[in-house]
DNA sequence: GTGAAAGCGCTAACAA
DNA sequence: TTGTTAGCGCTTTCAC
């Protein structure tokens, strides 16, 4: 194996010079330039990635800690990270904890070992004191889709995650439902919290009173969706639209409505949350609001180098648009509403 | 930031003797221990990845390459991989190729700089004269789903394919189809091949002969299965099912049927490969052949690990076995099949 | 059982 | 411009 010093001795200079010529820093005589690369060549020469770490005190590495990369939504925020990491020369160290607490304990002893630059955690709230710990030490965090109230000193994005679910509650409200059911995720996420808030404020906006028993929650996944639809369409108020504040609880509601004998938009208007790229190709298609997924992690990339660059730079919150994809889920309701049929 | 060093000096004993503690390869006096737990718990000292691999020689980090993480297939054995990863105290360097040259070439060197302790190929071809260098310096390499014919000396798993779609034509066969047509993947992945290898087997054992021009083939992507079908419908043949080498693919092809006025399973049958999440929630439910992936991804990283920890141990082969999942997408014809009719 | 000392391969002052 | 010299924090012979 090839080191920096046998480098120097092929060419006859200095290890150092080699270094900083490669490294970028100098701009040297063509003869030395030359016999530098001449050396680099034959001698097959790759710096080793853990001396210049030591030595060099940066990583190149940026830790990814996410719940779950069976989620698809996660998996392309996932890729959009990486591809936005490569652009600054940084690769991506996966942390998938699946929820495990045993798991994060095992990622923060590895992460905060100072064997990344910054950490970019996504979708679950970061209520690990080792973590904490680390970002008191001045370990760059971003949070994606959360706001952490007890970490002060974090920068964090999301997307509108308010405006998102009123539009797409608007756009039922506006295309003549009188009620409107909601399907939702977990409760403790900052997610959950927004897209409810914003679909209430669209009802309200519409004169239509949210009705608790109308709004159901779950893990953002397919079984939320597929246990939800049945006690939806028995409600004594009959809603005619579901707003589902993810693709994959639309998803499994989708797949349930055969069996309940419902046709979608025809008796029951459905808009999920994510745009993830599968529901391009469900039946009918997915009326949803889209993440805008690459911009997401290129920002939540960007805020992280924020901080690495410069340890003192304050903390940042970033929110980004979101905008409603219109497909073939929703359609206005069969039957015109009766005035007061909500309240009965 | 505390080194081994100020645990050494608050506990009074030399450096060497904590890091032989620490690393568990010795046993000492309870008074001593006691004094280094102490220091460790109230320096909050937490070794410097950097400096252990420098020393070390081990990173702890295993490089997974794959082309996109999109594709929900990938990302689950990313999710596989990251925990069998976790279990032996490794973490995952995420190396989204996108199948740009730009990109591989990127991470090649990023890899080759033995930033990995070894490194787990996925799902495309890997003929990259860096990484054949890198492998030829020693560094385990073990590919997912391939065979590299020109890279000697690399273990490989996959799982088997064209038993797979052997099983899944046959079953097709079986329940009275006489003509099936086939959407597979890239010509140059093995995967495609054993698949469609696997396909034409089962067509022959039913006294069935291929047509050529009733096997399609494109990106694993759901596009494919979306172009395929109109040719699959107007074909003079009038095939009554299809086998999809890709469960996207199927959905993409699911997703078009109404377009077509065609039902599935009652026009049409469908089996896919795969058992993505997904499928099990589309209409109808997919009848697919299952991936071991977990089964897969741990496999992968013992056959990494078996070189990491044995630089002379050959390479290997192994094969997992995979499964049809009967569901809902397909099932006999509607009409008896006319003798002689495929031929027509 | 414990310690001293020599690196691992690189970067970055500091000199020259 | 180029070279010299210390380390970065840890592991690991080798003595004691």
């Amino acid at each position: 194996v090839t080191t920096l010093a046998d480098v120097a001795r092929a060419a006859a200079v200095s290890p150092s010079t080699v270094s900083r010529y490669l490294s970028g820093q100098l701009r040297l005589q063509p003869a030395t330039e030359r016999r530098i690369q001449q050396a680099v060549q034959v001698l097959k020469y790759i710096p080793n990635a853990s001396a210049k770490r030591l030595a060099g005190g940066s990583t190149g590495v940026l830790g990814l800690v996410l719940p779950d990369m069976s989620n698809p939504f996660f998996a392309s925020f996932a890729d959009a990270t990486a591809q936005a990491a490569l652009g600054h020369d940084l690769t991506i160290m996966l942390c998938a904890t699946r929820d495990s607490r045993e798991n994060e304990e095992r990622y923060t002893d590895l992460l905060a070992a100072r064997a990344v630059d910054g950490l970019i955690y996504v979708g679950m709230h970061a209520r690990n004191p080792r973590l904490a710990q680390a970002i008191a030490d001045g370990l760059p965090v971003v949070i994606v889709d959360e706001l952490l109230e007890e970490v002060p000193s974090v920068s964090t994005i999301s997307v509108d995650n308010f405006s998102g679910a009123f539009q797409a509650t608007r756009y039922l409200t506006g295309l003549g439902h009188r009620c409107v059911a909601y399907v939702g995720g977990p409760a403790e996420l900052m997610t959950e919290k927004e897209r409810r808030r914003g679909y209430t404020a669209a009802l309200g906006q519409a004169g239509l009173g949210q009705q608790d028993d109308l709004m159901f929650s779950g893990p953002y996944s397919e079984d939320t969706g597929v246990s939800a639809l049945p006690r939806i369409l028995t409600h004594p108020s009959r809603p005619t639209a579901v707003f589902c504040a993810s693709d994959y609880t639309a998803l499994g509601l989708l797949s349930a409505v055969d069996l309940l004998g419902v046709t979608v938009p025809g008796d029951l208007s459905v808009v999920g949350f994510d745009d993830a790229q599968v529901v391009r190709y469900t039946r009918p298609k997915l009326t949803t609001v889209r993440q805008p997924v690459s911009a997401l992690a290129a920002g939540a990339v960007d805020l992280v180098l924020e901080r690495v660059g410069d340890a003192s730079a304050g903390p940042r919150q970033l929110v980004l648009p979101v905008e409603l994809i219109v497909r073939d889920s929703a359609a206005p309701p069969a039957q015109p509403p009766v005035t007061g049929r909500t309240l009965e």
